[in-house]
DNA sequence: CTGCAACGAGACTGTTTCGTAGCGAAACTA
DNA sequence: TAGTTTCGCTACGAAACAGTCTCGTTGCAG
């Protein structure tokens, strides 16, 4: 992938990104087509198909291209801390309004775009090794048990976030967040 | 609603929404076209109009007569009984291919289907509502605080499973269901 | 067995969509 | 400033799609 990218090429390329992004939240995916992409950029057409291939592709960069970060916390205060401050940053990742309306959207799509898929695949192995690191420390502090399982762990904390954001009632995702660690936390205080 | 159906006009609307399901499943949104609805069931196009308005009316019919219901725990065996075998049920629910394949659908057109949001939002409050019922068990048992938020314990118990049938590894969901329950159990006996 | 309502087949219209191509203008490079 | 990309604009073809209509056929209740 590492082509020579033009200066004047990248900026038509952002262009084409934002358009089509902004176009996938309010329309979802039915409304990313070329040539509405092409109008609300103000990019042509036949420059859109020098960036990518087909519709597709174009539809798969412009997930990757906005699928969040979430900020990493610092170890060294000690688990509850880490694992507190890392869920509440990914709730307010999660609840950002243009985020929101992309992840329903991805989710569907993954179904029948394998490459969506792999993506998605990859961005949450990351995130549940993030995850592990933390847990590690709970593990050391004994405060967890050595025998934690990850995965189901990462189901836990993750799900009623993502769960909320996408069917849920106006309930404020930070709040949930605590009260999700508040339990989780309290279930291994025998 | 209370049209006068006749019997023969039922049988090809069956033929219909099942066709219609089955290209929704395998083929996303997009895949239920008229046309492909039509050829798929044996069910003239010209007939498809008599029964809906719209190709989207149609679609939003397909996902409603395919929201499962989960089976109610009796409530006589005591409340961490009726909770595990609810969770379990909605694991099993959840777990079926078909159905997890029609939810990310689901979600993603909610967001530009009213009529579809509608039917989601019903739904859920109908879960939560046989939720809440359990537990009122558990707080009359004093193994819960009468505190509790029902919301934030639905989103806490069905986030889990929910998440993991749409991003998950190859969990298995009842295993899932019943961590989730034990952790959920554990948390509140102080 | 008769009459009506529902049906199948498919032609047809108008629109949308993807993807391609040609050409003149603007932008970068030397 | 001269030359080479890269671009925007526009038109185009082919296919998919939603929705309508006609006409001849079939199931079914009375």
């Amino acid at each position: 992938m590492t082509k020579p990218i033009s200066p004047r090429a990248l900026r038509s390329r952002e262009k084409l990104l934002r358009a089509a992004t902004e176009l996938l939240v309010e329309s979802g995916p039915r409304g990313v087509t070329v040539d509405a992409v092409s109008d609300a950029s103000g990019v042509a057409k036949s420059t859109l198909y020098r960036h990518w291939q087909t519709r597709d592709e174009m539809l798969v960069d412009v997930v990757r291209c906005n699928i969040p970060d979430i900020d990493e916390p610092d170890p060294s205060r000690g688990f509850e801390v880490a694992l507190r401050t890392y869920m509440g940053n990914a709730a307010t990742t999660i609840a950002d309004p243009q985020w929101s309306r992309i992840v329903p959207a991805m989710m569907s799509l993954r179904t029948t775009m394998p490459d969506l898929a792999a993506i998605v695949d990859e961005d949450r192995s990351a995130k549940a090794n993030k995850l592990q690191a933390i847990l590690d420390l709970g593990i050391a502090e004994g405060l967890l048990p050595a025998s934690i399982d990850t995965d189901m762990v990462s189901n836990l904390l993750f799900g009623p976030i993502f769960f909320s954001s996408l069917v849920g009632q106006s309930t404020e995702l930070e709040k949930l967040s605590d009260y999700v660690v508040d339990r989780f936390i309290a279930s291994y205080a025998t």
